[in-house]
RNA sequence: UGAGUGAGCCGGGCAGUUGCGGGUUUCAUUUUGAAACGUGAGGAAAGUCCGAGCUUCAUACAGCAGGGUAACGGUUAACGACCGCCGAGGGCGACCUUAGGGAAAGUGCAACAGAAAUAAACCGCCGCAUUUUUGCGGUAAGGAUGGAAAGGCGAGGUAAGAGCUCACCGGCGCACAGGAGACUGUGCGGCCAUGUAAACCCUACCCGAAGCAACACCGAUAGGAUAUGAUACGUCAGCUGGGCGAAAACCGACGGGUGGCUUGAGCCUCGGAGCAAUCCGCGGCCUAGAUAGAUAAUUGCCUUAAAAGACAGAACUCGGCUUACAGGCUCACUCAUUUU
RNA sequence: CCGGGUGUGGCGCAGCUUGGUAGCGCGCUUGACUGGGGGUCAAGAGGCCGCAGGUUCAAGUCCUGUCACUCGGA
């Protein structure tokens, strides 16, 4: 499995909500956005709002591996740059759900097939 | 059987597959990659309310200001924590609560009501004078107010009264006895003291400051300074004093990296000392260390009525306190009722 | 990690230092002036002062704990 970077730079986070494509579902939101670092990078935001840090803790990490899923059965048409946005029923939700949301999200903001 | 009090404990367990962080070993290897083994959140990790370790600032200053604590004895590295005990208050009881020094060092405050609020004469009572209505004097027993009216209550006493005198009770002082001490008990004296110090204050004791984004080293980048002054600058935070450091290739800056980073006032078993907190000894164990931040998905079995369903995520590390918490377990004790 | 601030009628704020009566503006209700509206005037309702405990005769005010929001520094 490739290996994707983190993003960490807040520059990067609000070029990909202005500039990048989005798409909105009850388990999360999606953005994308191209990059010229060569590699895709993942980010994954969870607000305060979502709750207190064990359920922020529990969405970024059903996020992580329903996105690990996601990058084994497809792949990515160009660098991209992804972020994810946790919502409130996020914390509730089995990875399955989310892989199946992320999947539809991806595909209509023609990052997949 | 019912009601209750106190103390302690658990916070599902075992195994498998895929995937993730750190570690060790081996192999390849410039960076790094692969395999195997082992390991990977809590009782509160939380709040950050106290106390310490550690690091730096003068090898670790002084005074003032400021802050904290407050019966007594002990435990502890230390504490405002804990244990024991005394006093006070509450409960039928088991037991619980308690910032609990000083109000005869001084200052302030006590609204309204009431004659009067820390010193007092409105009504009443008594005596004397008198134009019969008042004046002067004595008096805190009685009256209404108030949280509080100058020790309480009874007897003697008196013109009327008053600790003025006496008995009992309460408070204070002294002596003796007991106790490690706070204090308790007994006897004697004498009647002077309203409350408030979580009002200022006084007394005793304690406190230098900042915090792992500290700090040390490496690195790149752009910049400042341009000369010998005991001045700028830096430094123990507020004020005053006094001192120290530093200089020609140096200074501070910085979304970088490495260390700091987990063996520690550590945990477990057994024995001993102590009412207890806790301490001592023998033996055994190594148990997260990330740096945008690692625990997810799923299967089977067991316990169970049912495997779910509480509160909640380490961020330098400890000791406490406080707060949140589904469901449950153990021990000791009290009261009531019934039976023997 | 360290250190501040705020919480009071529906909304925005005083009152806390020096403890005894909780007030101001806007809004709300009723009435009057007007043919009606607006506006003005008059009257009124609406508060256990974030929560819990303590000190005191008495607490919005003082003390302790706690909850929520918010600001600043490294």
């Amino acid at each position: 499995m490739q290996k994707y970077l983190s993003l960490t730079e807040n520059t990067d986070f609000q070029r990909a909500y202005h500039r990048g494509k989005s798409c909105a579902r009850p388990a999360l939101v999606v953005y994308s956005n191209k990059n010229r670092v060569g590699v895709c990078r993942v980010g994954i935001t969870t607000s305060k709002k979502i709750g207190n840090a064990v359920e922020r803790n529990r969405s970024r990490r059903v996020i992580r591996a329903a996105f690990r899923a996601v990058s084994e059965e497809y792949t990515f048409k160009g660098n991209l740059d992804f972020v994810f946005v946790a919502r409130s029923k996020t914390k509730y939700l089995k990875t399955e759900k989310v892989r199946l949301a992320m999947v539809e999200c991806l595909r209509e903001v023609g990052a997949i097939e």
